[in-house]
RNA sequence: GGUCGCUUAGCUCAGCUGGUAGAGCGCUACGUUCACAUCGUAGAUGUCGCAGGUUCGAGUCCUGCAGCGACCACCA
């Protein structure tokens, strides 16, 4: 069936040469694929996670590299359960970062989209998704992700738009859809709405200019009250008089561009100082406009002069006091953030910036600009382009997100939806707290088209299937709204619409709802927020019931990596250089909850040493093993339960609790602790122990009894460590399983990657063995310490006395002999006291241990050495004295030299006496 | 402005429900015993940000302060 072929495996692992015929034995066995029937006739529990779709025209980075190594170490982890493990493909349609690819490709020929027109354009789009598109999902089979393939899906299939239509439609009729003139987010680059969470802030140094605005001939009785009360007032006024008499108030703006779309001025209703001007009227410069002064409770009266201008087309603030006072809504803008015709004649046609420069210009030459400061304040950017965003009164289609929203924030707080780490929890709810509506429409070609046509009567028809006709007048000539939905619209339905919904299918039936939501927190406004709303207001329950925000892949300054700052790893050329294994071992033993990953991007192969290093110790202490265990039969453990000795029972123990403790951890997210302990069980326990210990009993002279036992605990203890390694490095894992030798009787798994989940719930368990060889191992460290302390050559065998200590000690120190000699050089273990010249110790569990260094090593030739080297620190010891003493170097030098100098004396001075101690010691005996 | 988090060895960071400080990398010394030098053995290094408090006992809980960061909101 299978023959060992240890003597073909090579000295160090080559990750090239096994892994992609590895991952293509995975697909060509099928075990990626869950089918429907797994669960519905097979009765096997479902564990499904939904990736997150990247972009379609995204590459690898490190943080899908995070991300899915994430979840195919709980997806295979689940699967080796015994679960119905199904992790679920595909790629979303990214409205507009997919347009502004293909756009600056046309921009590289001359051309703009409306050069192509719209059907030519997305044809074109659709061309370049379907040559380049999809390419990081080909990418994720070099790390290992075990995908169900055959359920890859696109957010712009068939399918998932008519889920897209059928909730468009659903939430139209319920009024949870709407249509409405508000201000929105405005990219004037991309020349689209945005949502609230696609205008991200950034910090910007600008200016806060402040104006006056003359207070109207008929006012001025008004003002000069206002003005007497601002002086009576302990806070600073507003109102000033020019040079004539006249009377004028004060306002500021970051943006003097928009005055020009000023409707009025605005004071709290309260404030003592204005009172008398409410309902009076200014005028708006540069183009002799009247506006009223009005009062509204937005208005702080202790910030600034408590005096607003109020422009409601361009300032959602101001358009809320617009709708609360009735103020004039007053549009100066274009689209694309040029003044227009609502604006007096030398201002039109011009851009945002221009326009600025020149409103400063005139209302400085009208002496009405007063003062300029710096202001830092948090500008709102296009998520995509970073082009500044314009706040703008548009016709949008909108979300009501309120109703939807209460489901959802109850699934938080009655635990139906749970966060790792706990406190996005809070995060979350203050969200849906404090939800606003959702711009969900956008005017860009690439996307879901929205459902809605207009007939030239008035109609407005909404639908699921596209009409014909006008259903008021029968009319053929219907236009169909031109803008499509945000991206995040199709997203939000993936946990459902992958399964074919709103069709009634089997695999809803089978895989609905998830589990697991492994994702980045930056997306979790964006999409999981959304997806649970989506999950209660068409299933009635949570898309999936625990949600794990993992962190940020950083490089070694904690900059977050990214293309443009250069400091980016590609996960690919790292699986290249140190395989999948390597890269996914290093990700995971840093993935602690809550915090981020740290590469350094200037040494990729420091970085993922690490892994690569585990990864080549896995390959060869299975090596080694197989090698060891050659072809011969090996029979069950069981058959040899009564042979076992000390140090098989030991790690068998030992295996069980490390398959309880990764167990534990993985249950709780906790992939750090899980990868960590699993490294120190496999390297510290199994190869620096076990193995070392097993060598003498492997050979062809051993003990037969003996060496069955230990060739049984072998087979067993490997197979479980690489069952419980498989999840985080499943390539090295499997190669080596597939070689390992089986105990005759026993069933086999077809492969490792469908092997039994060894969660130690029935495991050997001794902890008596694992107590006594505890202490076996405190007594080699301790006499190799003393060698190496005493300078014992390699080669020399020594005999150490030992007293003391459990009393099942000295006898397990004896079933040891082999081993002793093997790992410490113990030729033979006296129990009774010994004196003379010799090393003492002192273990924990009370023994002593003397070692007789008389013949052992030559008394004179260490008192000898221990001389030169006390002479050598001594001279040392005089030159930092000297140093010391120097009254110019201790005042000169600067503090932290001289406490180096300090420290490092009184080191010298510990260490020498140290050697004095041992010397005296070494005199006293040999006298 | 609000909320939350972080500050532990030279570097990057673990440390869950309070009980004698840990890992990896790096560093030092020794080592080519036939799994592995991508190795082995041994070793050095921390007033756990600062100041108080609770406790028999605090890196771990509470309060205040400082520095850093994140998210949200935004005051014109």
């Amino acid at each position: 069936m299978r023959t060992p072929v240890s003597h073909e495996l090579a000295p160090r692992l080559d990750p090239g040469a096994i892994e992609p015929a590895r991952y293509r034995a995975w697909l060509e066995g099928g075990y990626f694929h869950v089918p429907a029937s797994a669960v519905l006739e097979e009765g096997r529990e479902p564990y499904v996670i939904v990736i997150p779709p990247p972009n379609v025209t995204a590459v690898l980075h490190m943080g899908h590299g995070l991300n899915n190594t994430v979840q195919d170490v709980l997806i295979r982890w689940r699967r080796m359960q015994g679960r119905a493990a199904l992790w679920v493909p595909g790629t979303d349609h990214a409205g507009i970062a997919t347009q502004n690819v293909v756009e600056r490709q046309l921009a590289a020929e001359g051309l703009h989209r409306e050069d192509l027109g719209r059907e030519a354009f997305v044809e074109r789009v659709w061309s370049f998704v379907n040559e380049t598109g999809g390419v990081i999902l080909d990418q994720l089979k070099a790390i290992g992700a075990s995908l169900d393939w055959e359920r890859t899906r696109f957010t712009l299939d068939p399918e998932l738009s008519r889920a897209v239509r059928e909730v468009f439609v659903h939430l139209y009729e319920k009024d949870l859809i709407y249509r409405g003139e508000y201000i929105i987010n405005w990219c004037p680059r991309c020349l689209t709405a945005l949502s609230n969470e696609e205008a991200e802030g950034a910090e910007s140094v600008g200016s806060l200019w402040h104006f006056r605005y003359p207070v109207a001939p008929e006012a001025q009785e008004a003002a000069e009250a206002a003005h007497r009360a601002s002086a009576e007032s302990d806070r600073p006024g507003a109102i000033g008089r020019f040079e004539d008499g006249r009377w004028y108030v004060t306002v500021s703006t970051t943006r003097p561009e928009t005055m020009l779309g000023d409707t009025g001025v605005a004071v709290h209703p309260d404030d003592e100082r204005y009172g008398a001007l409410v309902g009076a009227e200014v005028e708006l410069p540069l183009t002799g406009r009247r506006i009223p002064v009005v009062a509204d409770v937005h208005v702080d009266p202790s910030f600034g002069s408590g005096m607003v201008k109020v422009t409601p087309a361009h300032d959602i603030n101001d358009f809320e006091i617009a709708g609360r006072t009735g103020l004039e809504i007053l549009d100066v803008m274009n689209p694309d953030a040029t003044l227009n015709e609502e604006v007096p004649e030398r201002f039109r046609g011009l851009d945002r910036s221009e326009a600025r420069e020149r409103v400063l210009g005139a209302l400085d030459e009208a002496g009405l600009l007063v003062d300029r400061e710096e202001h830092t304040y948090s500008v709102p950017q296009c998520y995509r382009c970073d082009t500044v965003v314009e706040p703008r009164l548009s016709d949008q289609w909108f979300v009501r997100m309120e109703p939807l929203a209460q489901p959802a924030l109850a699934a938080a707080r009655d635990g139906s939806i749970s966060f790792t780490p706990a406190h996005w929890k809070r995060v979350y709810e203050h969200w849906m707290e404090n939800i606003r509506d959702w711009c969900i429409s956008r005017q860009l070609w690439w996307g879901h088209r929205i459902p809605v046509w207009y007939c030239s009567c008035g109609e407005v028809i909404v639908a699921r299937e596209d009409p014909d006709r006008c259903p008021q007048c029968g009319s053929t000539e219907l236009e169909q709204d031109p803008d499509v939905l945000d991206t995040w619209f199709s997203s939000q339905l993936w946990p459902f619409s992958v399964f074919g919904w709103p069709e009634e299918t089997d695999d809803l039936e089978a895989f609905y709802p998830g589990h697991a939501m492994v994702t980045a927190p930056e997306i979790l406004f964006f999409w999981v927020a959304r997806m649970v709303m989506m999950g209660y207001e068409f299933h009635g329950e949570a898309p999936f019931s625990q949600i794990y925000l993992h962190g940020t892949v950083r490089d070694a300054h904690g900059r977050k990596m990214s293309k443009s700052l250069g400091n980016g790893i590609d996960p690919l050329d790292v699986v290249e250089r140190f395989g999948a294994d390597a890269m996914r071992y290093t990700i995971v033993s840093q993935c602690a909850v809550g915090t981020d990953i740290s590469l350094d991007h200037e040494d990729v192969e420091g970085a993922f040493a690490n892994g690569r290093n585990f990864a080549n110790k896995i390959w060869n202490a299975g090596r080694f093993a197989l090698m060891s265990l050659g072809e011969e039969p090996v029979r069950p453990l069981e058959d040899v339960e009564g042979d076992l000795r000390l140090e098989d029972r030991w790690i068998l123990t030992r295996t069980t609790r490390a398959g309880r403790s990764a167990t534990r951890a993985l249950e709780r997210f906790r992939l750090h602790d899980a990868a960590e302990s699993l490294y120190h069980y496999f390297w510290g326990d199994v190869c620096d122990w076990y193995l070392e210990v097993v060598k003498g009993r492997l050979g062809p002279d051993a003990d037969p009894a003996s060496r069955e036992a230990a060739r049984s605990t072998l087979v067993t203890v490997l197979d479980r460590a690489l069952r419980l390694l498989h999840p985080v490095v499943p390539f090295v894992t499997a190669e080596l399983w597939s070689k390992l030798p089986w105990p005759d009787g026993l069933e086999r798994p077809d492969d490792l990657i469908i092997a039994p989940w060894p969660d130690g719930a029935d495991g050997f368990e001794d902890a008596d063995a694992e107590g006594r060889m505890d202490d076996v191992r405190a007594f080699v460290v301790e006499v190799r310490r003393l060698r190496k302390e005493y300078g014992i050559p390699e080669g020399q065998r020594i005999t150490v006395h030992v007293t003391g200590g459990p009393e099942s000690f000295t006898p397990a120190l004896e079933n040891q002999a082999t081993a002793l000699e093997r790992l410490a050089r113990v030729e033979r273990v006296d129990s009774v006291g010994a004196s003379g010249v010799g090393g003492h110790a002192v273990l924990e569990n009370g023994a002593e241990l003397f070692v007789p260094l008389e013949g052992v090593i030559d008394i004179a030739r260490e008192v000898e050495r221990l001389q030169d080297e006390i002479a050598r620190l001594d001279k040392q010891l005089e030159g930092t004295r000297a140093r010391l003493a120097n009254e110019k170097f201790t005042s000169n030098a600067p503090p932290e030299v001289v406490q180096k100098e300090r420290d490092k004396a009184a080191q010298l001075e510990e260490q020498e006496s140290k050697l004095r101690e041992k010397l005296e010691g070494l005199e006293a005996g040999a006298s």
